[in-house]
DNA sequence: ATGTGC
């Protein structure tokens, strides 16, 4: 095997914006592994398992799965809807949104096979929103700072939009699993046998996990009888070949956001608005990326013990906007509370500060459903 | 993150 020099570090954030020591070691150590050429941790850079999310890591000659980690295709879609900006029946629509965490009782491989996605053993997890940082939502368009950029997604005006935030459930999770059972933390050589087929199960789940969030918002729909139309959809875990065209050389992106595929939205937390932005395409030192959120200020494992003296389950279901949160799982609430969230505002601030992107409008969340299922 | 780990 080569030797070479260790690869560039950057970390797109201003110095007054909080980035834990152990997510910046995590990135470092990244940097050293065989054949990488950049890692770049993006403002809401925080830790993970092993390595960090909220970062892009650009490789040559090999393709580590574990930095893309187990939620293959995981990403945000938009839609708009018919529903109007100013009657909003909160209470009302939380009730006929009922229990969507179990299975869609429609048929699923149908709904696969009309978007030309292959069936997988996974297919009864299809239109299920999953745990973790995962969720639906409905907001309001709160203001429209780039008229010509915002015109382009087709969104009529004082129409609400849905936002899903999903991934490839235990389809992913089986293929990260598959491969560190093999190979455990080491990458593949790309031009390899193993590597296809990683790379083609990797693919696979990008588009099932797109697929997720279409089943999803469609779910969502019917249970309030509105029509949705799409605006976009974008992956933020995944590793795809170089922007830039150079042989060899692959960009892994672990919550990051592709600056790549036109306007994206950056979501805050629940409590916080979120933000449509238009990337700067061109932008290879910053690894042809964004942030995909506000990131993780607290560990999942720290928040309720913070906040439980604070606030009670009752008060974390209203938010400081005016949002409806529908979350029946109790330590999730915690978990997902927004002061366990980094700035959404700062975040943004830093990547536009950077020059990766403009912002092109802001939304409010207004009902955000997480999950009606109990831990 | 996970049809979730001992």
């Amino acid at each position: 095997m080569e030797t070479q020099d260790k690869a560039t570090v950057r970390i797109v954030a201003s110095p007054k914006t909080w980035i834990e020591g152990e997510a910046v070691q995590q990135l470092e150590r990244t940097a050293t592994l065989p054949g990488m050429i950049a890692a770049v941790g993006m403002p809401d850079l925080h830790p993970g398992k092993g390595s960090p999310i909220g970062a892009a890591f650009v490789s040559e000659g090999r393709i580590y799965p574990h930095l893309v980690g187990n939620d293959i295709g995981c990403g945000m879609a938009l839609w708009s809807t018919d529903l109007p900006q100013r009657k909003l029946k909160l209470e009302r629509w939380a009730d006929r949104l009922g229990d969507l965490d179990g299975r869609w009782d429609g048929d699923v491989e149908a709904f696969l096979a009309e978007r030309t996605v292959a069936p997988t053993d996974h297919d009864a997890s299809l239109g299920t929103i999953g745990g973790g940082n995962h969720f639906a939502e409905l907001q309001q368009v709160d203001a429209i700072e780039d008229a010509e950029a915002w015109a382009t997604l087709g969104i009529a005006a004082d129409s609400l939009v849905l936002l899903v935030h999903s991934g490839s459930r235990g389809l992913g999770e089986a293929i990260l699993r598959a491969h560190v059972d093999r190979f455990a933390a080491a990458g593949l050589g790309s031009a390899g046998e193993d590597a296809r087929e990683y790379l083609r199960a990797h693919d696979g789940a990008v588009a099932w996990a797109q697929a997720n969030r279409a089943l999803i918002a469609r779910r969502f729909a019917d249970a309030l009888g509105v029509e949705l139309a799409p605006v976009l959809d974008v992956c933020h875990n995944a590793v795809v070949p170089c922007p830039d065209g150079a042989p060899q050389r692959w960009l892994h992106r672990k919550g990051a956001a592709p600056s790549t595929a036109g306007i994206v939205v950056i979501p805050g937390s629940r409590g916080t608005l979120s933000y449509v932005v238009k990337p700067d395409p061109s932008r290879a030192e910053a690894g042809w990326s964004l942030a995909h959120g506000a990131g993780r200020k607290w560990r999942r494992s720290d928040v309720k013990e913070r906040l439980q003296g604070r606030y009670r389950p009752d008060d974390l279901v209203r938010t400081a906007l005016g949002g409806r949160v529908i979350c029946e799982d109790r330590e999730l609430l915690y978990e997902e509370a927004p002061e366990a969230y980094k700035k959404i505002d700062a975040v943004v601030g830093d990547l536009v500060a950077a020059g990766l992107c403009t912002v092109v409008a802001t939304l409010r969340p207004v009902l955000t459903y997480k999950t009606r299922s109990r831990r």
